[in-house]
DNA sequence: TGCGAACAATACGTCGCCGTATGTTATTGA
DNA sequence: TCAATAACATACGGCGACGTATTGTTCGCA
């Protein structure tokens, strides 16, 4: 990624999940990110009309690769239980934490943008129709549950990137008490 | 708050703090909050070295206030049970939506910042303890489980800002979860 | 009443970023 | 081969924020 002669829209905007993973929205700037590519502010607006429409693009980008890996998760076979633990390992897994810092800071983003906000609504909201699917084919069919579970999930992964441990053992006992409360009803 | 005559040292604390809550970091600013504020940036650089120093001040006032609520929830009476659910309504309670948005914001902020990285996981520390301390109380000492909690509660915060629904159903629902887990044993 | 200290306003130079205007190079296709 | 265009570079004006310097204002108090 470093340093090159041409950049195309899609170098931009990994550049700017890149930016937006290390420095936040506040990162998200024509001229820092132009400087990360090696490139200068011509490509910039050449490819985007202004830094509105940049982080337009940046944040659909995001949105449309977590719906694709939501309807990926929503296709697996094997156990019910076995299915719950590699949806939310796509969360939170060891190996996840370059996406986690970037959904951190969409989720951040959100605060201050409706777009980013209806963004992220919209991310929430399907995973947790797959969680509550995949719970239910274990028989937890209490919606609270599903919500409790994505709360675990978010708070790791707030969590991991300002303590840097990773807490897979978090969602682990998470997961084993609901198995353990469906197994005793 | 709005229009004074003269602000004091904690006038801009307190301005600070929401700022924090309603634009992040990136409203953390002498010029910004001088304007909320109503006065000039002639009484920030006379309270305050730089910026700098601004946001160490402001971040040690939250830092200190925590701890204070800390350990006022250490030393409160009643059952375990209705303890935990108290120490749990001060994090995520329905009517703490200030608080949460200056904590999502500080949180965040512990990204760019070591000195509010150290504060937020100092932080952590404690009510992890404070989680602990209740939770073994209630007959369960696993301190995974104590994370599991903790990680809700962060969630929930982080859901609350930007879906702006109150959770207080979800961590209600962990709680009724860990002491059938509690009773099962 | 007048002095000094606390507090605040104003003016200024600088820097980083935005967006525009315009220049430059490298491909293409007729 | 030559002009049209895609892709990028460069230069400029403007703005918002920082920090400094200078000058006011207001209050406690002798």
């Amino acid at each position: 990624m470093f340093i090159m002669s041409k950049a195309n829209g899609s170098d931009w905007i990994n550049a700017g999940l890149s930016a937006l993973a290390t420095g936040g929205i506040g990162a998200l700037k024509a001229e820092p990110v132009a400087r990360a590519l090696g490139v200068s502010k011509g490509s910039f607006y050449w490819h985007f009309q202004d830094v509105n429409a940049y982080h337009s693009a940046v944040l659909e980008s995001w949105e449309h690769a977590e719906a694709a890996a939501i309807t990926l998760s929503a296709f697996m076979d094997g156990t019910a239980e076995n299915g719950l633990r590699a949806i939310v390992a796509r969360f939170v897994g060891s190996e996840m934490y370059d996406s986690v810092c970037i959904e951190v800071a969409i989720r951040h983003w959100a605060r201050q943008s409706e777009a980013a906000k209806r963004s992220v609504r919209r991310v929430d909201h399907q995973r947790l129709r797959l969680l509550q699917d995949s719970l239910a084919r274990m028989g937890l069919t209490n919606p609270n549950i599903a919500e409790t579970l994505y709360s675990c999930i978010i708070g790791a992964q707030s969590l991991r990137v300002t303590d840097d441990v990773p807490r897979d053992h978090v969602l682990q006992t998470q997961i084993d008490m609901m198995i353990a409360l469906a197994q005793s009803d």
